[in-house]
DNA sequence: TCAGCACAGTGGTCTGACCACTACGCTCAA
DNA sequence: TTGAGCGTAGTGGTCAGACCACTGTGCTGA
């Protein structure tokens, strides 16, 4: 009966549920940096120790910091703290994109238009040759194929080069999130049923024109008017 | 020794964890529309039945969603599907603002500043009169107090109150994230240090004559400079 | 009529057991 | 000496069952 009272000898006062604590605890040390990107963490079994929680609820805790990539659980090893790179981080973004509907997929479009038309620029003037040889690559596939499901493959293969040439890893993993397999299976689905097909290619083929000839303001409005096109088509769906 | 073997009669074999799997059972009887924004789920226990685990593990997977923003428990109640809206699902982008470090902070005040720099721009075409006025009081409430506290405080929501004027709610939402007070806290405090309290006023001066006169060129100019400063600021820091 | 209470139902927590997998060191033959 | 193979301790993954804390509701009684 001793040690049910020293549960917290720190003024921090019960607050929630002992899972929502335990979270916000790992998150602390992780941020005043008492564990490093990369660093194990000590058992489950010691965790829940050192908490005062049972392994049950720590389980919860460390679950729950799994699905945001701050942790990293790895099966008869130990729990490691992830490198929290953007890529780690913002891989749940995809979850919006996927349960988003209606008005809010014209939100995410116009997002991913003000993101991507900007990245494109970026691109436009800083892209080496060997990355741009990579984005012709998956343009000629692009065109080369029609089967939609390659053709959609490399379509985001083709927008992720680019976007990765623009040399921010935290848009980048941002519009990872906004172009997810899923979000554009669902959207662009009705939209090249409509024969659209054409004016995708000619739009792709204006966006690499811009990126040649090292032109970001052109880069930006090919961009602009790319991601537009669907986003005005998707904005006409939703009105009917 | 009969009960194994029919584990699952679909022919989704058992990949990754059974609460990775029952967290994608979830997710797509949402995706699909089995599960309307707003709904009560089964009780745990019924639905850790339905899909064959435990109570733990389905617990852990309800834990996972809760975090995600996705489902929200009421103690006593039930488990319920939030509204599914911008500012539900975006909740956890704040992490990655918390957690970022070193050349991150960079690239998050770069999306920030190309977020909202559109998003003011947006504001100057379309606010309301009630909204300008909301711009304002905390625009004076900011001027009229020395408390860095209470500073951040008005800050904070003299741009929420711009960004809402905006109309994009999934927008609004992410740049809350990047706004969060956490990491506002961790970078303002070094920038307002060098006694950069003139200029931040001046700068905040200029966004609200933009807003003022309707001029969207002139508002995204001088908000993307009001970031843009601090931006720079910070890479000097971190170039050092 | 309605304030108050009792209770059934639900999420929250704990315990302890066992399974599945990994990492590492030891053994033993080449 | 070396290295392939095996054994084992340790760790995360799963399960079962119990009890606690809170909510909602219907019943009771003034």
């Amino acid at each position: 009966m001793d040690e049910t009272l020293p549960r917290q000898t720190e003024p921090a006062a019960q607050k929630g549920t002992v899972t929502q604590r335990a979270i916000e605890q790992i998150k602390a040390m992780i941020g005043e940096g008492r564990l490093e990107p990369g660093a194990r963490l000590p058992t489950e079994r010691e965790l829940a120790v050192q908490l005062g929680i049972s392994r049950s609820s720590m389980r919860e805790a460390i679950r729950a910091l799994t699905v945001l990539g701050v942790l990293e659980a790895r099966h008869g090893s130990g729990i490691y703290v992830t490198q929290l790179e953007a890529g780690d981080l913002l891989e749940t973004f995809g979850v919006v994109a996927d349960l988003s509907r209606g008005p809010q997929l014209v939100e995410l479009l116009e997002v991913r238009r003000i993101l991507e038309s900007t990245a494109t620029a970026l691109a436009a003037a800083r892209i080496t040759p060997g990355e741009l040889a990579e984005v012709e690559k998956h343009l000629a596939a692009m065109h080369a194929t029609d089967d939609p499901e390659e053709i959609l493959s490399h379509d985001l293969a083709f927008h992720r080069a680019i976007v990765a040439a623009a040399g921010n890893d935290t848009m980048a993993a941002i519009l990872e999130g906004l172009s997810s397999r899923t979000f554009r299976a669902r959207v662009w689905r009705g939209y090249q049923e409509e024969g659209a097909f054409a004016r995708t290619r000619r739009e792709h083929v204006a966006i690499h024109r811009a990126l040649l000839a090292r032109d970001p303001e052109a880069a930006r409005a090919a961009a602009a008017a790319h991601v537009g096109e669907v986003e005005e088509w998707l904005r006409t769906q939703l009105s009917q």
